[in-house]
DNA sequence: GCGAACCTTACATTTGCCTTACAGGGTCCG
DNA sequence: CGGACCCTGTAAGGCAAATGTAAGGTTCGC
C-alpha cells in the first residue's frame, strides 16, 4: 500500500508520515504542490494525502490535475476547521474524504484504510491464488486452512504477486510498490525477499508459485481464472 | 467501553465525563453538534450521550445523521424536563433511551449501562477464551475457578482482546478502543499493559494467550470457537 | 563454456517489542 | 492531614526477529 503525503509543515509531516509507515503502507513525503504533481505522474498510488494551504500551487489545482489524468485514485484533504468552503470545494473537485486539522493520526490512518476499502479500493479484497488466500482487510494469509505467518515485507510481496497474478512483474515494479523513494534497496534485496517468501509458501504446500523469468522479472502462477 | 459525550455546557461536561471516566468508561468530550458529527464518524462508540439544545446544529439531526451512517450505536439523550415532544421526537429518531436534566450522574451510568446490556449491546455478554471468562455485565474475570484480579485498563484490554478472539488488533485500534483522544498516550505505554495483563494471565495458568506480530499487532489465541 | 542474472547462505544492522525501574497521581485508611 | 498503598504512564536498556547487504554458488542463454 503506497500512499503520497504533501504536506509543507515538515515536522508535521514528519510525524505523521512516520506513523502511516509503522502502520504498514508506504509513504512518499513531498512538501511542495509542484513535488506532489511529479510524484503522482511518476507512480500509482494507492491514495493520495493532500494538505489544503500549501506554499506554491493552490491545493486543489493539484487534486484537479492529478484526478484529470489518474481518476481512480482516491483523495483525502487535511484542512483548517474554519475552511468550509474549501471543504466542499474538495469534495466537488473530487476528493473522497477530508479530515479537518487539527487531526488524531489515528483518524487519518481510519479514513485512508476507509477509503481503500470502497468498492475498487484496494483493501476489503479477497484474493485468491492456488490454495493460497489474502483477506486484504486483516491483512492475513491462509495456504490450505493453515495460517500463514509472513512479516510485513513477504506479505506486501505476495500481496502485490496476487493482484497481478499472472502478469509479470520486474524488479523495478516490485521496487516501487514495495519501497518508497526515500529508501531504495539494492536489487538483490528484491531477491532475497521473494526467495524468503517462496520459501515460507513452500514449506505450506502452496499450491501456487512465483516464477522467474531471467532478465525480465517474476510472476505467480495462475491455473485457476 | 468508549463513549461519545456531546453537551454544550462546558462545566457540566467537566463534571459528568469525570464521573463516567471514574466508573470505568472512556469518554471523548464535545461541545458541538458538528464535533459530534466529527467524532461519531470517526471512532466507533459502544454509545452516545447527547443533550438536546446543541448551539450550532439541532440536536436531533445529529442523531439522525449518525443514525444514518452506524445504525447500531445506542443513543442516550439528555433533556430538560419540560421539553417533552423532544422526547417524543428523540425516540421516534432512534434514540434508545433518555433521561431529564437535572439527573444524577449515577442516573446517567445506570442507563448507559442498561443499554448496553440489551441484545446486541455491548455490556451483559459472558467472553469466553479457554479458561477464561470474562463477565462484561460485572466485569469480573476468571481464570479457571480463580478469580482474577485485573485493573481497570488491563481488563479493559482482556475485554477487547475477547471480543475480537482471533482477530489481529494494531495497536492504533488498541489504542483507539481504550484511550480517548484527549488522553494520547506513547506507544509503548500498550507494551506494558499487554505484558502486566500476560503476566497475570500466566501467572493464573490461563490457556489462551496473548501473541505478538511483530510490526503488525497482537491477537488473542483461540481454539475454541 | 562463458557471462550475466539469479539463488542461496551468512552476516550485520535496524527495528520493534519486552522488560524493569521509576515517578506522578489517586485512593484508602489511620 | 499524612502515609502506604495501587494503578498507570514514561523512560531506558536489552534482546530477538526482520530485513538489507555482501559474497559465493548455481543456472540459463548464448
Amino acid at each position: 500500500m503506497r500512499l503520497l503525503y504533501v504536506e509543507d509543515n515538515e515536522r508535521l509531516a514528519q510525524n505523521t508520515s512516520a506513523s502511516l509507515k509503522s502502520n504498514g503502507f508506504t509513504v512518499d513525503c513531498v512538501h511542495t504542490g509542484e513535488d506532489a504533481l511529479h510524484a503522482a505522474q511518476s507512480f500509482d498510488y494507492d491514495a493520495i494525502i493532500l494538505d489544503l494551504g500549501l506554499p506554491d500551487v493552490e491545493g486543489i489545482s493539484v487534486l484537479k490535475s492529478v484526478k484529470e489524468a489518474k481518476p481512480d485514485v482516491p483523495f483525502i484533504i487535511c484542512t483548517a476547521r474554519d475552511a468550509l468552503e474549501d471543504r466542499i470545494a474538495g469534495l466537488d473537485a473530487g476528493s473522497d474524504d477530508y479530515v479537518v486539522k487539527p487531526f488524531h493520526v489515528s483518524e487519518l490512518i481510519a479514513r485512508v484504510r476507509a477509503v481503500l476499502r470502497r468498492p475498487g479500493g484496494a483493501l476489503g479484497v479477497m484474493l485468491v491464488a492456488g490454495n493460497i488466500t489474502l483477506n486484504t482487510a486483516e491483512r492475513t494469509v491462509m495456504v490450505g486452512d493453515e495460517p500463514a505467518r509472513l512479516s510485513r515485507r513477504e506479505l506486501d510481496l505476495l500481496d502485490l504477486f496476487m493482484r497481478r497474478k499472472g502478469r509479470i512483474l520486474s524488479k523495478d515494479v516490485i521496487e516501487n510498490a514495495l519501497y518508497g523513494f526515500d529508501e531504495p534497496p539494492t536489487p538483490n534485496a528484491i531477491e532475497v525477499a521473494t526467495h524468503r517468501l517462496r520459501k515460507k509458501l513452500q514449506d505450506l504446500n502452496a499450491t501456487a508459485a512465483i516464477h522467474t523469468l531471467r532478465g525480465i522479472g517474476y510472476f505467480l502462477e495462475d491455473h485457476d481464472t
